[in-house]
DNA sequence: AATATTAATCGTAATATTGCAATATAACAA
DNA sequence: TTGTTATATTGCAATATTACGATTAATATT
């Protein structure tokens, strides 16, 4: 029925999947690991970098946006980028939990 | 289109972009993270833990299994879930130098 | 052999995602 | 004001995902 049953999980289950939804497109990926090395950059650097047509890096970036992992300050005619630092300090931290819980492996 | 332009990326980021697919879904969550609680289990475990139907988790273990994050051995009637030790220990690597990067922060 | 248990697969419906052309909006420059 | 540049939004087509009932296959149990 591609809806998903969000009731069934705790919010924690609800939290990392969407933010792993966030990085589940590479697309979203390169732009993250570009503002990573370059720390600023506008939605035209992006189309060029990535090759995907403005409208498209346009709804990634509001993606993106929305979850809060990065923000965008409005710079003349342009809107300049970055990683909202401190939700993606959260993100490392909710991320090492899940996935460095593996304590044991004796497996079936 | 619904098509991702797998072409336009690099190999890294395709591979964190469907490991990030995996847990993009809280049921896959709640999946790995009962796997990781209680080492093995069956899939009638899991319907019940979760409350989702049968074939449905059984799609959801699939797709876990198809990226090699768990492992199922059968046993019997049922199948024993098991996490993939070495897959997860490479998952932990690649998404902490993939979050962990952030290093200056100055935003625009 | 007949029946029960367990899980995978098939088929289908509902919904979500991806990508882009076209258009709209907003800020600046001449 | 007019034109230019930069970005966002809208609308749509193609494809993917999610969920589950029904069926199938395989092994146990009686």
């Amino acid at each position: 029925m591609g809806i998903t049953k969000t009731d069934k999980f705790t919010k924690q289950q609800n939290e990392i999947a969407n933010l792993a939804k966030a990085f589940s497109h590479p697309a979203r990926v390169a732009i993250l690991e570009h503002l990573l090395n370059v720390n600023t950059c506008i939605n035209g650097d992006l189309v060029k970098e990535i090759g995907l047509a403005q409208a498209t890096i346009s709804q990634h970036l509001k993606e993106l946006k929305n979850l809060e992992l990065i923000q965008g300050n409005i710079s003349g005619t342009s809107v300049c980028y970055c990683i909202n630092p401190i939700k993606w300090t959260e993100v490392n931290i909710i991320f090492n939990e899940f996935i460095g819980k593996l304590k044991m492996n004796n497996c079936c």
